[in-house]
DNA sequence: TTGCAAATGTGAGGATAATTCATATTTTTA
DNA sequence: TAAAAATATGAATTATCCTCACATTTGCAA
């Protein structure tokens, strides 16, 4: 349709690193750059972010963006590391002091609500977590994020139930906190009624596995 | 890395449409482009795929390729209907006969081994509907997809629960197809060891909810 | 059979956007 | 204050997608 040439980036390896930051000056215009790729990615999505758009907004020219990251999918992996370090602080405090089953089914359910509203408002997020899967990087970033997610779960329903098999139990927190995940990027695909029944529904199933019937 | 240009696909739409293929000849060129795309996603991924390496390995000029498929996404698409279309037709005959909750335990518990071993075996496939996110396309189409699918699950559960509220069994067959495929996704995406465990937790989840205890 | 229109085939070249690199400037260090 | 390190710049390079003007083959009616 537009004479536009549709390059896609060719490997899964993760580029040459770049420099740190080490001067006040640097550190200034790196968040520039971050703001300028999320203002972008909010706008167009990140597929449709041009790292020539990128610098020009932040304000620097293209070498300088290349200085500080290797290539384009850097810019997105420290973008999405954000994320994920602050909502991760956010879960693990949410869950720190549950010591009872209607503790967990509080917390949760509250859990689950602002993940929901999370994906809902944030649309830097959710179009970097949507391209996940293409990239190596980003893939393991997010199966980090689950795996220490899942783990503030575990260390609940270990809490809850002492006896059980701890390595079921590591199965089933990692089993749950990925298939919400799931649950909310379909709800935010399909329309806001059907959403949010999905994501009522997958709460109810969450919690009869968590904490019974 | 590599003085490698990682250009992406800058817009959502779908691509002017070509003719179709009307002689037996164009026909069966369009064979090989898709074989030669197949052969070629399962070696380095869809994104790493070239449309100029298509062309060759398929024994075509790279504007023949382009005679029939309006762009890159096109071909992928393409391969991702046909695996829909056959699946598709495997879901509806394993649940068609389905009457009474052991039927229903039986044949959901063999369609999950059985996907399962699709998503293991078949890096094609899995490939596609990882990029899927990323490509407005295929996302519709993997929704629609999912939808079908969701919807053979639906017609069961409604012979079984005749008074249930219609639309709540359909929430949850959706959403229980949808997570299913997460759950196959992470299963995949760490050890044989650990996916099998998570294949076996949400078969047991899923079941939980569509037979009861 | 012949001739023409439709279908198909071709690949050099246009277009876009990522990334590099030689060089210039600023900051830090000694 | 001079040398070293860090940072800044943007024109040029590169890689790929995709188009297009023109060549060839096929289907079919006269």
């Amino acid at each position: 349709m537009e004479g536009t040439a549709a390059p896609g980036s060719r490997n899964e390896q993760a580029a040459s690193p770049r420099r740190a930051p080490s001067q006040q000056r640097s550190r200034e215009r790196v968040e520039r750059m971050l703001a300028a790729a999320s203002a972008l990615i909010a706008e167009q999505g990140s597929d449709a972010m041009r790292m020539g758009e990128v610098a020009e907004r932040a304000g620097v020219s293209i070498g300088s963006l290349y200085q500080f990251f290797p290539d384009k999918r850097a810019i997105i992996w420290a973008l999405a590391e954000r994320y994920t370090a602050e909502s991760q602080a956010c879960i693990a405090a949410a869950l720190a002091e549950v010591n009872d089953a209607e503790g967990l089914r509080r917390a949760f359910s509250e859990l689950v609500d602002i993940y929901y509203g999370m994906f809902l408002a944030e649309p830097v997020m959710r179009d970097i977590w949507s391209g996940t899967q293409a990239d190596k990087a980003l893939r393991e970033l997010e199966l980090a994020d689950s795996r220490a997610n899942a783990e503030f779960l575990t260390a609940v329903l270990k809490r809850l139930r002492p006896s059980a098999d701890p390595e079921a139990l590591e199965t089933t927190a990692f089993l749950i906190w990925q298939m919400g995940e799931a649950a909310m990027r379909l709800a935010i695909s399909v329309g806001r009624q059907e959403g949010d029944r999905l994501v009522a529904a997958y709460k109810r199933m969450a919690l009869r596995e968590l904490v019974g019937e």
